[in-house]
DNA sequence: GAGCACTGC
């Protein structure tokens, strides 16, 4: 017999409210009991079927088995639950509880959801972007083709004001049970490490003679470390037993926190106890105030790590750990000014984390206009920015239009899913490593691809604690597969990984995320899918159960013979075309990566010799020592495999002989950008106008192959004013909108309008100044650095013959003696293809024609003179 | 003062 709760008394102001308007906000606290009584109680007005979307699997599994417990009925009858690898879902569920993430998977098969009467999202208040999106989408199903489709939104905030007007709808708000919470706080001195006065704090609670278990929360592995250390110094009376408690930890070791002890527990733990884990007994919280939160930086296209304070409503959650089972008390190292000073919530995902994914997502789903979409708080232009950016990159989309009239470009489109975009989003994964597994596929690596990407996307299988080297393996990841490989061969024995550092569940959750991509996300997703909302004939089982045991398909390693050794890093090179670093100079530790960042490499790495590499991860790191970029899980490079790349995305063949060394430096160059330009700047005599030219120069022909353009003048006018700074004497300007003018003057000659920059992305700015035709030609020379095969060289020369230049870089017109006149479209340059032995092969003058021209014809020849090779 | 939070398909 279920326990009465409060929210059942609400049960017919839920129903009318629902009844009236179709959708309801629930504000409810953690433990009134909403996950479990709200579905059912909806499943009894229902037609069709009741999703649940959870945040977490461990959620959406447990709540499932408490409500079909208590409805009295097997898990996988009338009520089920589904997540990416496990479920109990049969051809009589009609309540199912999933996660979020899964249910968009599930739009992708099934849009209408035709057989779904109710959609109920829980802990929504957390803010998953997942949530975010599934939210919009069920709004917009609501709007269109699913007026009758039921929604609610329950939430543990009482900040409910803003959702409700988002879904136009009532709030329903009930009261908690929780027992009432001491908070105190302690004015720690900010400059003293947390886990100084985290420790002084449990000696205090020892000694006024509080009973219970203290849980103390800190932002990471390290200063739990610190703050274990200090409790175990304490030296009190009292025998205390310190556990640390973070999410990389074995699940063992987690057990072993939660466990009960003979002495009192202080258990240290990050934020894996503010929400995911429940720990009995706990009375006493010590709350340090801070979290390591990961974000986006979409200016760079990094994730960073950083430690920030964090919110109110996080401090609340904290606190309310030590009050689930009796009153209990909650100190906080941090004053009460500085809690008020503090921002009311966290900032939801949607607005710190990497979009390309539900970009993509979206995108499939046949959303095209993120701008227009009805988001209930709108992701950061940037970011977005920054999405569609990658998104083209990894060739997913494609700009609309006519690829020739590229003044249509700015804004990029958000649309125009290519072939290739459209598989990547049915690939359950990151769309870098979507692409990775669709080249793997290509290039007939499937298997190989696909657990790199496994391997990529899943927790580490790398444990701390020493690993013996592997004779055979020679790279980064080349090691983690044969790691990977020798586990799979002996089972995941726990015994067998434990003895050689490696988590046994981590390596099991690869395997199966594993054997998911390599079907490249096309026929058993559907069937999870089908599964989920139809019912079909091997549900009811836990999925997987069958096909994870015994049967393994053939696994090839990647350490055995290969008869294209390059494939691999070919594939990861179309997934994280960005991600290539060179070292700036012979033995130097400091490494260049592309858009003028600079890096380490990782400690663990076995590439330490290496000059040019692919890195898979990086990261910015604030740790003890400040902030650092740096790069791990290392791929060797060679310059071949830039060649062969910029081949692909020219639809050339790299077995012509092209000038290789020419292209490798060249791109290597770039990445050393900016510190070149501030060693030419550093040279230029006091001639400001000198100076601003030389700006105007490097903002067109970096702006125009890279995003983030205005971001980039931004951080161009704080290196200028940095390098005037440090070096007075040599006179330089510090850059102001003046200087900004004369520098596009000195770009465009003087009679062209001035437009701030400061107000609109600065690409724009600069080419609204430039005619159309010089425009286009600006546009289509610097993105790529088109390149000519051996031999074949572009000339730019005026009319007359004065001044013919190597290569026609953008550079190179503006290295001209004066800026050519443009007028009614045609340009007084002359550009010819020279083959070899300067014979041209073709002249035009007409600039904002050349590549639509010219390109073909020169490719046709090309094909004409290489005809058995393969043509894409 | 070793260099890393938590989810999820």
């Amino acid at each position: 017999m279920p326990i009465p709760l409060p929210l059942d008394s609400a049960r017919e102001e839920i129903l009318a409210a629902l009844a009236v308007n179709g959708s309801l906000v629930l504000s409810a606290p953690t433990g009134s009991g909403k996950s479990t009584r709200i579905p059912p109680m909806l499943l009894g007005e229902a037609r069709g079927k009741v999703l649940v979307l959870e945040p977490r699997r461990l959620a959406t599994r447990l709540v499932a088995a408490r409500v079909a417990q208590e409805m009295g009925c097997p898990l996988g009858g009338p009520v089920g639950y589904q997540t990416r690898h496990e479920g109990r879902v049969g051809p009589d569920t009609r309540l199912l509880y999933l996660t979020q993430g899964l249910f968009l998977r599930m739009l992708l098969d099934d849009p209408r959801l035709d057989k779904v009467s109710a959609l109920v999202l829980d802990e929504f208040h957390e803010r998953h972007l997942d949530g975010d999106i599934a939210l919009a989408m069920a709004l917009r199903l609501r709007r269109t083709t699913r007026p009758d489709l039921a929604v609610v939104v329950m939430s543990a905030t009482l900040d409910t004001e803003t959702l409700s007007d988002y879904l136009d709808c009532p709030v329903v708000k009930t009261r908690g049970r929780a027992f009432p919470v001491e908070v105190r706080h302690i004015d720690a001195a900010e400059d003293r490490p947390p886990w100084e006065a985290a420790a002084r704090a449990v000696r205090e609670i020892v000694r006024a003679g509080e009973s219970g278990d203290i849980l103390v929360f800190m932002p990471g592995g390290y200063e739990i470390r610190r703050t274990v250390e200090a409790v175990r110094d304490l030296h009190l009376p009292e025998p205390l037993t310190a556990f640390p408690l973070h999410g990389e930890m074995p699940a063992e070791e987690q057990d072993r926190a939660l466990a009960p002890a003979t002495n009192r527990k202080v258990i240290v733990a990050t934020n894996v106890a503010e929400t995911s884990i429940t720990i009995p007994g706990v009375r006493h919280v010590v709350d340090s105030g801070l979290a390591r939160v990961a974000r986006f930086d979409p200016r760079r296209g990094i994730n960073m790590l950083t430690v920030q304070k964090i919110s109110r409503a996080s401090a609340e959650q904290r606190a309310g750990r030590a009050g689930r089972t009796e009153p209990g008390t909650c100190r906080r190292l941090w004053s009460l000014y500085d809690h008020q000073g503090r921002s009311e919530h966290e900032t939801p995902e949607i607005g710190r984390v990497d979009l390309s994914q539900a970009l993509l997502l979206l995108n499939a789903l046949g959303v095209n206009d993120i701008g227009t979409f009805s988001w209930l708080i709108p992701p950061p232009d940037a970011a977005v920015r920054s999405a569609r950016d990658l998104l083209a990159s990894l060739g997913a989309t494609a700009p609309d239009g006519d690829p020739a009239d590229l003044d249509h470009r700015f804004p990029p489109p958000s649309g125009n899913l290519t072939e290739l975009g459209r598989q990547m989003a049915r690939v359950p994964a990151h769309p870098r490593l979507a692409r990775l597994v669709l080249e793997g596929e290509r290039r007939g690596c499937r298997d190989d691809a696909a657990l790199v990407a496994a391997l990529l996307s899943e927790r580490t299988i790398l444990r701390p604690g020493p690993r013996n080297p592997l004779a055979a393996a020679s790279d980064d990841l080349s090691d983690l597969l044969a790691r990977f490989s020798q586990a799979r061969e002996h089972g995941f024995d726990d015994a067998f990984c434990q003895g050689r550092s490696l988590s046994a569940s981590a390596a099991r959750q690869v395997d199966r995320t594993w054997r998911q991509l390599r079907q490249t996300g096309q026929a058993r997703h559907h069937r999870t899918a089908r599964a989920c909302t139809h019912g079909s004939a091997d549900a009811g089982r836990p999925a997987g159960s069958a096909s994870n045991r015994g049967l393994s398909p053939p696994f090839r390693s990647s350490l055995s013979p290969d008869p294209e050794p390059r494939t691999l890093p070919l594939c990861l090179l179309t997934a994280f075309p960005d991600h290539v670093a060179a070292r700036s100079r012979p033995g130097s530790p400091v490494f260049n990566l592309t858009g003028g960042r600079r890096a380490t490499l990782s400690r663990e790495t076995l590439c330490t010799d290496c000059d040019l590499v692919l890195a898979c991860e990086i990261a910015e790191i604030e740790g003890g020592s400040g902030l650092s970029t740096v790069l791990s899980l290392l791929v060797p490079l060679k310059p071949d495999d830039l060649l062969e790349m910029f081949c692909n995305r020219m639809g050339l063949s790299s077995e012509l002989s092209w000038n290789r060394e020419t292209q490798v430096v060249e791109q290597i160059e770039s990445t050393r950008f900016f510190d070149l330009a501030i060693e030419e700047t550093r040279g230029i005599p006091t001639d400001r106008t000198a100076a601003a030219a030389l700006l105007a120069r490097r903002i067109v022909a970096e702006g125009l192959h890279l995003s983030g353009f205005d971001d980039r003048v931004e951080a161009w006018v704080e290196r200028l004013r940095f390098v005037a700074t440090t070096f007075p004497e040599k006179g330089l300007p510090v850059f102001d909108d003046a200087d900004r003018q004369r520098a596009i003057e000195a770009l465009c000659g003087e009679d062209y309008r001035y437009a701030k920059v400061k107000d609109r992305p600065a690409l724009e700015a600069v080419r609204s100044l430039l005619s159309p035709a010089h425009r286009r030609f600006v546009d289509e020379m610097a993105p790529e650095r088109i390149q000519l095969p051996r031999g074949h060289r572009i000339r730019v020369s005026y009319p007359q013959g004065q001044r013919p230049t190597g290569r026609a870089r953008i550079q190179d017109l503006y290295d001209l003696p004066s800026t050519p006149r443009i007028a009614g479209g045609r340009v007084p340059l002359l550009l010819e293809i020279a083959g070899p032995n300067n014979r041209p092969l073709q002249v035009t003058d007409d600039l904002a024609n050349f590549w639509k021209v010219l390109y073909p014809q020169l490719r046709a020849q090309l094909q004409r003179r290489y005809p058995r090779h393969e043509w894409r």
